[in-house]
This record gives C-alpha cells, sequence and structure tokens, in this order.
RNA sequence: GCGUGGGUAGUCUAACGGUAGGACUUAGGCCUUCCAAGCCUACGACGCGGGUUCAACUCCCGCCCCACGCACCA
C-alpha cells in the first residue's frame, strides 16, 4: 500500500525520478530520472521488447525522429483532431470545448471551424454559458501538439511527435522492403512523445513529454487469424471490464473464446492473452491489480475501431489507471499518409494486394515503471521494494559484515569478481542492518555478506530481500547462483 | 484554464515582524560476529520576484510549483 507522497518521497530519496527543473520551481508535466529510475525503467523496456519482439520472428525495433513536419500530421489526422477552439465564459470562468457548445444547441456536427466562425454561430444563435448564463468570451484555439518552427525563418511548420506511431508508419514501406516483404511485420520504436497537456496531473502519470514504446503490427486481415490461432489458448481467463463495467473498481474473468463470441476478432484477443502474460508472468502485477477496459466509441480515438485501455490498479493513483493500449487501427493511417503523400502504400504478398492493416500494443513506460513502484511498495517497520528480481535496478550487493580483520579487503575482491557480471553494488558504511534496509528501499533482491567464515573458506551468505532469510553459498558458485536465481532459473530457498 | 488548500535542509516536521529548532537521512570517527543499535563530529532549508517596514520566512501583490475538485485528455 502506498499512497502518492510515500512514493514520490521514496522516490526522490532514492534517485529514481522527481520534478525537472526544480532548482528554478520547477516545469509542471516534465519529471526527470535519476540512476535508479532510469535503471529500473530500461530494465523494463528489455522486458518489454524480449517480449514483443518475440512475438515473431519479422518484429523489429526502429528510430525515427521526434519532430514531424505539418504536412505528415495532417494526413494522420492529428492537426484537425487534436485542435480544440476553446471558448471561456467572461462570469464565471468556466472553458468549454466550442464544437461541443454549438452541437448542444443545434444538434449538428460542428467539427473543424476556425475561432472566428465559431465565434459567429455562437453569436448568430444567441448560446450563453451553460453553467451560470454569461456571455461567453471569444474563442481561442488550442494544440495538444507543440508547435516547433524549423529554420531561420521558422516558416516551415512542425511540430513535436504526439505519438511514436506516426514515425513507424513513415517508414512502413522503407522496411516492408528491407525485410523483404512479408507480413505480418512489426515495427516497434520506444521512445519520446509530446502533448501540451492542459493541467499535467499526478507525477509521472499524465505529463507533456513522456516515453512510449510502442508495437505496430502490420497484417492483412484475411489471414491474421490463422497465423495466430488461440488453439488452446481460448480457455485462458481475461480479466476485463467492460465500457459500460468502467466505472466499477474491479473486473471479472471471461475465457478468451468468449471474446470471440461477442465479436472480436480471434487475432486481436490472442494479443490481449499476451499482454495479459506480460503483466501477470512477466512484470508480476497480482491478477486483482490487473485489468482490459473496453472504450466504447465515443471515448476511442478517431483511428480505433477497436480500442481495449491496459490497466493497473495503483493505490497512489486512486485505482485503476490506464499504462497502456491495445488499438485496432485498421489501415486508416497508411490511407492517410497514400491520400496526404500521394505515394501508394498498398502492397503485394501472396495472391493478394492491399494496404495492410494495424494493431498497435502501445504502452507508456514512465506510467509502467510508476505501476511497478506502487505495486511494489511496501511499509512495515521499514520499507521494501517488492519488485521482479529481473527489475530490480541494482540486483545485488556486497558487504563485510564488519570494517575490521580484513573482511572489507575479501569483500571487495568478492565484489570484483561479481561486477564483472551483474550491477552489484558495494558498501561498508553504517551497520550491516543498514546496509540491508538501505538495499531493500531500492528493491535490491539479493545481499551478498563476507564474514569470518568467508576466510575460513565456507563461502558467503546471501540474504534475500522479502523473506530476510539467508543462505551460505561457496564463493565459486556465487556468480552462477545469482544470475540463475534473477532469470528465474532458481529459486531461493532457504 | 477555474476553484480550494498548500510550499521551511535529501526526507518528515516546529516556531516567530528581530539569532530558523528537532527527528530521520548523508559523510567522517569510535564501537560492533547479521537486519536502520549506541556515542562524538560535520554538511545542509524559509519556491521566485516585487512592495510595506528600522527590520519580512512571517504582512501585502504578482508569478512558479504541488495536491484535490471541475473542465480537458485526440
Amino acid at each position: 500500500m502506498a499512497s502518492y507522497e510515500d512514493l514520490t518521497s521514496l522516490s526522490v530519496r532514492r534517485g529514481f525520478l522527481w520534478p525537472a527543473v526544480d532548482l528554478y520551481g520547477g516545469f509542471a508535466g516534465f519529471y526527470d530520472y535519476g540512476h535508479n529510475g532510469v535503471l529500473l525503467r530500461r530494465r523494463w523496456e528489455d522486458l518489454w521488447i524480449e517480449t514483443f519482439l518475440g512475438l515473431s520472428d519479422n518484429y523489429y525495433l526502429i528510430d525515427t525522429t521526434t519532430i514531424l513536419p505539418e504536412a505528415a500530421l495532417q494526413a494522420s489526422g492529428h492537426v484537425e483532431h487534436f485542435t480544440d477552439i476553446l471558448v471561456t465564459c467572461t462570469r464565471c470562468g468556466e472553458s468549454y470545448r466550442g464544437d461541443h457548445l454549438l452541437e448542444a444547441a443545434t444538434h449538428e456536427e460542428h467539427e473543424g471551424l476556425t475561432a472566428e466562425e465559431i465565434d459567429t454561430r455562437i453569436r448568430d444563435l444567441k448560446v450563453r454559458c451553460p453553467n451560470c448564463g454569461g456571455v461567453l468570451g471569444p474563442g481561442r484555439p488550442f494544440n495538444m501538439m507543440f508547435p516547433v518552427g524549423v529554420g531561420p525563418t521558422g516558416k516551415d511548420h512542425a511540430y513535436l511527435r504526439p505519438e511514436t506511431a506516426q514515425g513507424v508508419f513513415l517508414n512502413f514501406k522503407r522496411e516492408f522492403e528491407a525485410l523483404r516483404r512479408k507480413l505480418p511485420m512489426g515495427l516497434a520504436i520506444v521512445g519520446r512523445a509530446y502533448r501540451n497537456e492542459i493541467s499535467p496531473r499526478q507525477g509521472a502519470y499524465r505529463m507533456r513529454e513522456f516515453l512510449q514504446a510502442e508495437l505496430q503490427i502490420f497484417f492483412d486481415p484475411e489471414t491474421f487469424g490463422d497465423l495466430v490461432p488461440l488453439g488452446e489458448l481460448s480457455s485462458i481467463p481475461v480479466r476485463v471490464a467492460w465500457a459500460d463495467e468502467k466505472n466499477e473498481r474491479g473486473a471479472h474473468d471471461l475465457p478468451a473464446k468468449d471474446f470471440v463470441a461477442r465479436g472480436l476478432p480471434s487475432w486481436y484477443v490472442w494479443h490481449l492473452v499476451q499482454v495479459q502474460r506480460f503483466y501477470l508472468d512477466a512484470l508480476r502485477v497480482p491478477r486483482e491489480a490487473f485489468r482490459f477496459a473496453e472504450l466504447d466509441e465515443k471515448e476511442r480515438a478517431f483511428y480505433n475501431r477497436i480500442h481495449f485501455d491496459i490497466q493497473v490498479r495503483q493505490e497512489s493513483l486512486g485505482g485503476f489507471k490506464e499504462v497502456g493500449g491495445v488499438h485496432y487501427r485498421t489501415d486508416h493511417d497508411l490511407k492517410g499518409h497514400e491520400a496526404g503523400s500521394h505515394v501508394k502504400q498498398s502492397v503485394t504478398f501472396g495472391s493478394r494486394k492491399l494496404v495492410p492493416h494495424v494493431l498497435e500494443l502501445s504502452f507508456g513506460v514512465d506510467r509502467n515503471a510508476w505501476a511497478l513502484l506502487d505495486l511494489s511498495y511496501q511499509k512495515t517497520d521499514r520499507i521494501v521494494l517488492r519488485l521482479p528480481p529481473r527489475l530490480a535496478p541494482v540486483p545485488a550487493a556486497v558487504f563485510p559484515l564488519v570494517n575490521k580483520d580484513g573482511l572489507p579487503e575479501k569483500a571487495e575482491s568478492v565484489y570484483a569478481a561479481l561486477r564483472k557480471r551483474l550491477v552489484v553494488f558495494y558498501d561498508d558504511s553504517g551497520s550491516i542492518g543498514r546496509r540491508y534496509a538501505r538495499m531493500d528501499e531500492i528493491g535490491t533482491p539479493f545481499s551478498v555478506t563476507v564474514d569470518h567464515e568467508t576466510l575460513e573458506g565456507k563461502g558467503v551468505t546471501v540474504r534475500e530481500r522479502d523473506s530476510q532469510k539467508q543462505i551460505r553459498v561457496a564463493e565459486a558458485e556465487l556468480s552462477g547462483l545469482l544470475a540463475r536465481l534473477l532469470s528465474g532459473e532458481a529459486v531461493f530457498a532457504a
């Protein structure tokens, strides 16, 4: 159980993350990572890459620019759909989306109007503030994308990318050739994206600059289901909250085949199962703290036909919170870029000529890192981060039991040998108990102590974080055993 | 963006219109044969800017930042 304050305090004290630029009073929506935060995040990324690129031998990582010219984001639909005209009441100060006000007054769609057009219609229709009846002020455009002036004149309009996905779509044809024209093809990016959030909140949850890990899978909708057959997965229970249950606190289990019975494509359900495995088995998220949440048509982004959020229940954020999503984007993006660029995006695969469809597995890296901190946090007489061993920033530490009798020298040589294979931390300050406690706070699963018996050739002790129990291990077997404990090949048995 | 509450060492917290105190942490030392022990020492703070005042951490104004509620979240 971790309160928001518990986690921010620990994060700052132990070098995970904190508000950016706090030297100058802070910068809302931006966070910096310290040494342990970066290690945690990178271990999550490694596991993500291993898991999701491992779904096929034709899935790869690419890397693309974070600044995109207006034309590309026009074609993707972001320039239009990302800009809202906001209107503020001059009396009570409430803000509204101009198109929503007009829609309520006329029951007609008013998409894509300029601020001036909205002002004119509000005046003509005598629309007043729905809250207090006051006079509405002038409309002003608000774009969720950060504009960037490129070149000496700044006249070449560009934006910081609002999602990594567009970088993949822009490179689809290049990679389809380079990867020798095979479907399905998966292209992933782990990189930064930027959104000018109106009010960033809750630490790493809603930021203006954040890390995404996204895999775009290009496939032929006619055959994809045969390539990833549900088979024995069809009876696997999947945690879900349907759109009409989204406000409920929990979720229920439903066999995968029942999702298909409800009309979802079997290949989509197959990927839900894989994502759930990643959370439950690899990240060790407790079953009751995980769920997919269905989004109905009103909640979905303009490009998604099927959309389930991936949610993790976090005490510090007040319940289930989105950490990712599984999005069926159809051929929306490639068709959009085909129309915008006048470059054909259709390809020939087998006997079919088609514009491939896209399934997007999208994850917020910062949100996932935060969720891990939240779920791992345990406070009794001391604080312990019960991270899965593989995700711990520092997997092992080495201490001399006392600083005399040649123990520090021996411990340093054990440390020197271990660090050739692992990230290890050496500490000889304070009492032995204090050193264990320090490692517990950053989630280090195993601590090695050199004592007097070590000098007699009786090996070292290995202490496990969660049980505080110890086993004695011969020096020659130490690094091999630690490696097996971390990978999960061996279990700690005291 | 609106409203409410708030901002004092790394963390948690106290007080005051006149020398900003403690606890924990950290570093060094003594001691120590396994879970934040004890003793000594040291480092370290009033979010930023302006105003009032002989004097402002304290009062006033503006800004920044944080939490919560509303709105927003393609």
